[in-house]
DNA sequence: GCATATCAAGACCGAATGGTCCATATATAC
DNA sequence: GTATATATGGACCATTCGGTCTTGATATGC
């Protein structure tokens, strides 16, 4: 069923939570109709499922381009040129199923917002390590402290998603990057 | 018609263009469903109309934070505090049609992409502008050029929409806009 | 070979969708 | 007062929505 999930995780992705009519999920995860029920109880069960995975993967990617054994500066460069590809062209037009969902169901599914508010937490608290050993290493520049550049840094990746749905020029995306890196290491 | 349009918008604004249903709108506009149509032709133009009054008063509200004949980094401290109040609480909650608009259609409806290019576009400009005038009268941290920085906070203005979203609270919101401006003002 | 469990295909359901149309009322014009 | 626009309420339409259920095929276990 995993491949199932991934496939219609894919499908949310594109559409969008009420875009997305049950077609369309059997056409992409190949189940039948009484399958797809009997896998996952209807689709806002299915939805919650692909919505975890996202979640999964971006929170694993994190860690890795995060790892406390890198540069902390250098983790933080790479998670944020990851972002700038994520915001280009073809995957910027895509966009992001987080903030898709943010902004289309936030507020009115309970699931759903424990699902955001955990995750964007999350992430946070790992940005917020990652910049208190960078600034450990005296790579922070001066007066920015660790907490405010991670609520930072995650407001401004929200913000590229938002960019990349509109004008998913990769210049665009790295003049952000670049600019909030120059103000905040040394 | 124009309460009509302001009425609908509002609709539009609190449950996205798909969830929000046709009875919704003639609720919320008081009109039949014949005089609507008549009006507005179907419920797309009625959406375009909403939004291009949605983004006039964006526009609108902009020019006076950002009014060349206050001290450049006085309007853009008022501009971001707007923000604050807009993302937080129950306006948070509500978040931002704008954004919710480019999540949920940019892509995928050519009059849609049009109008968000040319608000994002034309919010950039002004920013641009309110950053070079902080800058010739010295307002402006070293190192800092001001089609960058502008960039940065039509960025960080919409990650503060979804933000507002998932976690409307005014101390996560605040202390964003205070580190981005530590960074940017001299 | 036979029984059993699993699954696909799709008919079917009520409700809701966006959109059309018309008969009726309510104005306005003269 | 009468004729003429205009707008209203709501019946009505085809389609699509998410969801259920039955039927028949395909395996699997023994």
């Amino acid at each position: 069923m995993d491949v199932a999930v991934a496939r219609a995780m894919e499908e949310f992705w594109t559409r969008g939570y009420h875009a997305t009519a049950l077609p369309d999920l059997l056409r992409a995860t190949k189940l039948s109709r009484g399958s797809l029920y009997a896998a996952f109880g209807d689709k806002h069960g299915l939805f919650l499922r692909a919505l975890d995975r996202y979640i999964a993967d971006a929170l694993a990617r994190t860690d890795v381009d995060l790892d406390p054994l890198r540069a902390p500066a250098a983790g933080l460069r790479t998670f944020l040129s990851g972002y700038v590809d994520r915001t280009s062209g073809a995957s910027g037009r895509r966009g992001c199923l987080l903030v898709a969902t943010a902004m289309e169901l936030a507020g009115r599914d309970p699931e759903v917002d424990r699902r955001i508010g955990k995750f964007f937490k999350s992430l946070e608290t790992k940005l917020a390590a990652a910049f208190a050993r960078a600034q450990a290493t005296g790579a922070l520049a001066d007066g920015v402290e660790p907490a405010g550049a991670a609520r930072l840094l995650v407001c401004c990746v929200e913000g590229l998603r938002v960019m990349g749905k509109t004008a998913p020029t990769r210049a665009a995306s790295q003049s952000v990057v670049d600019t909030l890196l120059d103000s905040l290491l040394a």
